[in-house]
DNA sequence: TATGGGATTACCT
DNA sequence: GGTAATCCCATAC
């Protein structure tokens, strides 16, 4: 079933990071649908946290989709390159988002292949850039709900048990202490389609 | 109006 | 394992 806007309203950002792991995300752009199961995510405390864009509750219009309710994508172009794709949890003004890293993938390959330029299939949705570039994701998506019919997430039943779900710090931030260290990456574990570790 | 940096990836050795 | 590619936008002048 597709999760609700409930589940994103949340404030306990951690625990939804958490439970993302093992959840099936998919996109439906020119009627082609593509998706998998999430893997690795990251944890952003907007106000709390120096790697986020929303840190001390810093907003502009780059950043204001955080700062929306819960359940709409938020999506950020690093290096000028790489679209990412976020989640962004809780009520309006919280900031929360959940970076989505990499997720195993189960439909759609070959349109996803062909969006990728048919690189191996472990590399496929491996990495924040790589994932939105497969889903057909770019900046023109920002802020779209996650309870439409183009992106969104489902809960298929499957049961991760808390002994598989890894937590480790960050992945490439450069920012200072503790916040680079903090274990707010969780991931499955031992999983091959983890983008790192 | 000019400039610097960024939640990365891919390719070369 | 190291490094170049690449471009939008926030910040400063």
């Amino acid at each position: 079933m597709k999760l609700p806007k409930s589940f994103y309203l949340r404030e306990d950002t951690l625990l939804i990071a958490k439970e993302l792991i093992g959840k099936f995300v998919f996109t439906k752009i020119d009627g082609n649908l593509t998706g998998g199961m999430i893997v690795e995510t990251e944890a952003y405390i907007g106000p709390f946290d120096a790697g986020s864009h929303a840190f001390n509750n810093r907003k502009t219009p780059k950043n204001a989709t955080m700062f929306e309710a819960g359940g709409v994508a938020y999506l950020y172009i690093c290096y000028g390159i790489h679209d990412m794709l976020n989640v962004v949890t809780g009520e309006a003004g919280s900031s929360h988002a959940i970076l989505i890293r990499a997720f195993e993938p189960m439909v759609g390959i070959e349109t996803m292949q062909q969006r990728r330029g048919n690189v191996p299939l472990k590399r496929l949705a491996k990495g924040p850039g790589s994932l939105a570039k497969a889903l057909g994701l770019n900046k023109s998506f920002d802020k779209e709900r996650l309870t439409g019919d183009l992106i969104w997430i489902e809960d298929q039943g499957l049961i991760i048990t808390p002994e598989n779900i890894k937590a480790t710090g960050r992945v490439g931030l450069s920012c200072a202490e503790p916040y680079f260290s903090i274990p707010w990456r969780f991931c499955l574990s031992g999983n091959a389609f983890v983008s790192k570790g």
